[in-house]
DNA sequence: GCTTCAGCTGAACGCCTGTTCATGTGAAAG
DNA sequence: CTTTCACATGAACAGGCGTTCAGCTGAAGC
């Protein structure tokens, strides 16, 4: 009987509960089939997570570290506010089409408040960071004048809707620069010139 | 002991049911709270709904024929695009700020598959009414030359943001005001003139 | 009174869950 | 060999769920 690392064993938990999360919710996803998936007994679980919540915690705090890391990280080193928002809502829509798992942050978790002001930190931090831009731009007298706060929750709620939509709507997925496009230059015609 | 008519029972039982499965979800809701919510049995739920699933799936048939009923009347007395796009987003938003029951149909009850066919028919009805507005104001001359279905998808996904936000952020939460001028108008400046 | 009808009850059933903890096992050290 | 360490097991426990069905009750009809 080969042993494995506590480490490894403890990743491989986290790989496998992220998957069975994503896929199932929390609510159905059992202890069972989170240690079936690891290949460890249910009760190894609990040498490594206190309980259920205690899992599903851990990786909803992993998701918000790596997507507002990979964002900032972007931000850094562009002035234009157009390629500003360009790079949050193209790095966003990325992740999320490379991380299912995403959907566990915006998951509706009713009758579970756990993790609830956690996930609203997280959110309320993403929206400044659109309203940073939104408020460059129209210092910079690039984006018109307009409530910049709002501009960046509807712009945010665009993202949240994707992150739903890969989950139970493939259909009504739609591209970054598409979304870019639409939030930049609106429906209407412009003069041109 | 006073027994009310069938048809009472049945209408307490959705309505319980109802607000049990928005404040809860489905895997949450139990059909001892929703009788219990209901002033009757648990047993006596299974005298009008087959099982719980088939209580879940008239609920939210009767929440798309409302919505999309309310949406046709409104816009069949409109002829410009904007305003076609104004009311498909206001009415949208107003209903879902007054039924936050509206969570049953964007909720995402993953590891659950049953009702999502009927689902997908609804966004897509929907999100094809946006379309055929989006088009007219591109024939009309209105609106710009872009992917009108995209454009769709997109608006779409920001009322389906709207919803999840309704439900577990409400700080996210936006006006259909300036939901519409910004999806009319977008962030960039306009040439005055 | 008895019978029928309409509406209802809630304990029981079978199943599943999160969690615990007595116990197990291979490897290394002495 | 024995002891210790590190990692692990899975049956049992307590609780909850969806569903069933034997039985109940008030009202109306005869």
């Amino acid at each position: 009987m080969n042993r494995r690392s506590a480490e490894a064993s403890k990743q491989k938990i986290t790989e496998s509960a992220r998957q069975v999360f994503a896929d199932q919710g929390y609510a159905q996803a059992s202890m069972r089939t989170i240690a079936r998936e690891a290949g460890i007994s249910v009760g190894g679980l609990y040498l490594y997570f206190r309980n259920k919540e205690e899992l599903y915690l851990t990786l909803m705090q992993e998701w918000m570290d790596n997507l507002n890391g990979t964002t900032r990280e972007a931000l850094r080193k562009i002035d234009d506010p157009r390629e500003s928002l360009r790079a949050f809502i193209t790095i966003t829509i990325d992740f999320t089409r490379g991380h299912r798992e995403m959907i566990i942050l915006q998951g509706r978790e009713l009758g579970f408040t756990f993790g609830i002001d956690l996930k609203k930190q997280f959110f309320r931090e993403r929206r400044q960071i659109i309203t940073g831009i939104i408020r460059r731009g129209i210092d910079a007298g690039i984006f018109r004048q307009c409530d910049a706060d709002e501009a960046a929750r509807i712009i945010f709620n665009v993202l949240r809707g994707f992150v739903i939509s890969m989950v139970i709507d493939e259909e009504a997925l739609f591209s970054a620069g598409g979304c870019v496009d639409l939030v930049l230059n609106g429906l209407l015609r412009r003069n041109e010139g």
